[in-house]
DNA sequence: GGTATATGTAAACGCTGTTGACCTGTCAAA
DNA sequence: TTTGACAGGTCAACAGCGTTTACATATACC
């Protein structure tokens, strides 16, 4: 079987379901991380790759599924999970507080942005509990490390939660040490054992 | 200027600004706390209230403007941050804590469950502000209130939105006094002074 | 060569929120 | 009483969305 994808040099756009494929993930990609999700049409998208719309259901199900297959790709949490599980909240702490300040990949940014979309919020949905809530938990291992990992789960959301609503101007107004600090403390008691008062 | 809204008993109905208004009003507030926000069309809401469709933006120039009238009317957050100071995040915890177990007004109840909407979100984000961080805020003092007021926000949508997310299964087979427990303490943190370790 | 099967296309479907042009009933002034 | 203004309401359309269906075409195999 020879795809044609590879004998042709010419100026036409390669035929061929792969190539195809590959064409829309790019533009998918491509204007996802500069517009947005919400404000990328599936038209828009076709039209970048300079391809017909029914394309993109033909091979993606849905305009949902170029999301989710970009996320699969590029993974929806960097791997802050495995390393010292002495420095884990650290890790967490500073990345949560990075994101306050813009930082991460540009296609975190973008998400980041349009997170408040029924479609990104149903993609993630399906992938925070595999690839966050449920390592996280088996990472830290014991009876209650479900509920700790939905805690830290809670604290990392909602930060991410408040930059979106109101853009976090009071705490990047803060000394970014000491919130790095305050997140971690935050992130070291969702992981405490509380057995003390009630033995 | 005597309005006809009050002179006919008949069955057809009421015409009139007020009258049409709040006929409109209570059906957007009916179907919102039923169905969600984004599974209720303008035209629902105009069938619903016997109305046709242009009067939902002659009245309340966009569907968003429903939902931001309904939300100012009823407030977004209940009266949680007045009272004893003692017992805020106690008060506070319990509140987010009945929220996982699906407690709350049945409007807050529906809005939650379709809080991905873009347009519920923009009106949140007009209105998080001014009634609890700024609330919050003041009522804390200090400083860094407005910091321990994000990062009490934090922890509470972040809360909200786990159990969006995964349905909270792991934090609701907990139990649930001692989550109560857990949520206060880490609410207490946000609102500590850390200034120990820096001097 | 003939034929089955992938691949791509064009056009529509049903829906959304929203808007502009048009009626219509009521009220005030002439 | 006639006229005009105007608020209140209706209708049909607009442009856009995601998606689907019927069709054309190019490729691969027998």
């Amino acid at each position: 079987m020879v795809r044609p994808e590879e004998t042709g040099g010419g100026s036409a756009p390669a035929r061929g379901r792969e190539a195809t494929r590959a064409r829309i993930l790019e533009s998918a990609r491509e204007l996802f991380t500069n517009e947005g999700y919400g404000a990328v049409s599936s038209r828009m998208i076709a039209a970048h790759a300079g391809v017909n719309v029914a394309l993109i259901n033909r091979y993606f199900g849905a305009k949902r599924g170029l999301l989710s297959e970009i996320l699969r790709e590029d993974g929806v949490f960097p791997g802050l999970i495995e390393g010292d599980p002495d420095t884990l909240t650290r890790r967490l702490a500073e990345h949560a507080v990075g994101r306050l300040y813009g930082e991460g990949t540009a296609l975190q940014r973008a998400l980041d942005h349009s997170s408040g979309d029924p479609d990104l919020q149903a993609v993630y949905e399906g992938r925070l509990k595999s690839a966050m809530l449920d390592p996280l938990s088996a990472y830290l291992g014991g009876d209650d490390a479900p509920v700790h990992a939905s805690l830290v789960a809670a604290v990392l959301l909602g930060l991410t939660r408040v930059r979106l609503i109101e853009g976090a101007t009071a705490l990047r107004a803060y000394d970014r040490a000491r919130l790095t600090g305050r997140v971690q403390a935050l992130l070291d008691l969702c992981l405490a054992d509380l057995e003390a008062d009630d033995g």
